[in-house]
DNA sequence: GTATGTGAATGAATTCACAGCG
DNA sequence: CGCTGTGAATTCATTCACATAC
């Protein structure tokens, strides 16, 4: 996704899958689960139904980190737990920043899956200096004035952002100057970033977008002959017309 | 992603791939963009780079929506706005409900992008009786046990999950028994949905774990003399299965 | 017998590169 | 010409199916 592209393909990489490294986390929710539960060991059968995959693909992920199964038994819970921890990271400590304590920074600060595993929230940042000292999630807002020598002073390699989108560039441009190389962005705005700085982004309204466009379509599914046509003047169903030329039928919204 | 089996192969769908429908509302959101500074045409290197993508990447992608643009020209910001609008289904109104408002679902309820394009809140639930009538976001909340009749009064077929992990699953079936069809699952679980229901997940830890991936590879990247990894705490039992490594040789951050 | 690990097969997404239209 | 639209080539991801090891 927005993983910023030039890793040297040339070092023998560790070659991980940029599609199996996103699952990783799932399975290993999934396997903290039956840890707590002290399951000993599991099939790629019944994890892969924990972490909602196939066990296929699960087993083919697990590939890629090395042998860890037994076969014939399945996996050792814990020690697969150790496992994907490392490899993620997460075997040490990510001091990370939020910058832009509105609501949703707020709601970040305080959500406990943050802390939880191997993130600790170095400090809060906010342009408005009337937030400045006061407490959020048991922790004085700093200002932004402070960001630079709160990055450099805490070793922050990760910053969140969650400004209104007009100042997201110029807060990411101000994090990666001070030495932040990843950034999770929840402002609705492409972020331009200097090649070996990752940008992961979440947004709200491009997940509903999405459902949106599935909804739509489930709705014309069935009713094909059906006129369950949409509001719009262009009401060409959603239905099996192959469309060609914008030229024949002109939305009324449209400038010709 | 998380979205559900494929609907109809047999018939000619519109087939429009995943991937692109992803990718759609960043195009349109940037098209706003343009739109809002009376932009009349972009070229589709132009739009490609306000959207962070690559223009061969854009130009396919439209190809699936038709042939809207004019060669030796470019795209009419306006015409396709609304195209991809339609596309997306958001020329229609698409009443949500937010379950779960803690901080997160608050901050939610408040989020401005959500009301702008499309979608409209309509009722926030939760299950403390005593948020029942407090304000969030100038609209009282309401309890759980009103779910079913609000989904159904307001034709709700979108609803948004944000309660603590425990509870997602079995609101989630109760949204969809009362009639939604897309959810957005912002609780830290795999929910399980039958057929024909959509769910997409936002998950902050998630994402932040594949930063810290990135991260750390970065970190191991220049510097093949990290640390010397420990050995798993708790590694007991299967001591023999010791990795065998992708490749057979050394991986870059591990003890030699 | 049972469940892993993995080549081989299939499918999806991206990128290339250029024909064709305005 | 310039820029779109798209087959063809390529890269990436998923799935299959079975030899392999416990």
């Amino acid at each position: 996704m927005a993983t910023g592209r030039t890793h040297r393909p040339a070092t023998r990489s560790r070659g991980i899958p940029e599609a199996t490294v996103a699952r990783l986390p799932l399975y290993l929710r999934a396997l903290t689960g039956l840890s707590e539960r002290s399951v000993p060991t599991v099939s790629s059968e019944e994890l892969a139904a924990a972490a909602g995959v196939n066990s296929a693909k699960l087993r083919k992920d697990f590939s890629y980190l090395g042998s860890y199964g037994t076969r014939g038994v399945g996996y050792d819970v814990e020690y697969l737990v150790y496992q994907i921890s490392r490899e993620l990271g997460l075997t040490q400590d990510w001091p990370v920043v939020i910058v832009g304590i509105g609501n949703l920074g707020a709601a970040l600060a305080n959500y406990g899956g943050f802390a939880s595993r191997g993130f600790r929230v170095a400090a809060l940042i906010d342009a408005d200096p009337a937030m400045a000292g006061k407490p959020v999630a048991g922790m004085p807002v700093q200002h932004t004035d402070e960001l630079e020598k709160i990055i450099k002073d805490n070793g922050v390699s990760i910053g969140v952002i969650a400004t209104p989108a007009g100042a997201a560039q110029q807060v990411c441009e101000r994090l990666v100057a001070a030495g932040v190389t990843s950034i999770l962005n929840f402002a609705p705005t492409v972020l331009s970033v200097p090649d070996g700085v990752d940008v992961r982004k979440v947004d709200l309204s491009i997940e509903l977008q999405i459902l949106a466009f599935h909804e739509q379509r489930k709705a014309g599914e069935e009713s094909a002959a059906a006129e369950a046509a949409p509001l719009p003047p262009a009401a060409r169903a959603a239905g099996q017309a192959d469309r060609k030329g914008p030229d024949g039928d002109v939305p009324a919204v449209m400038p010709a």
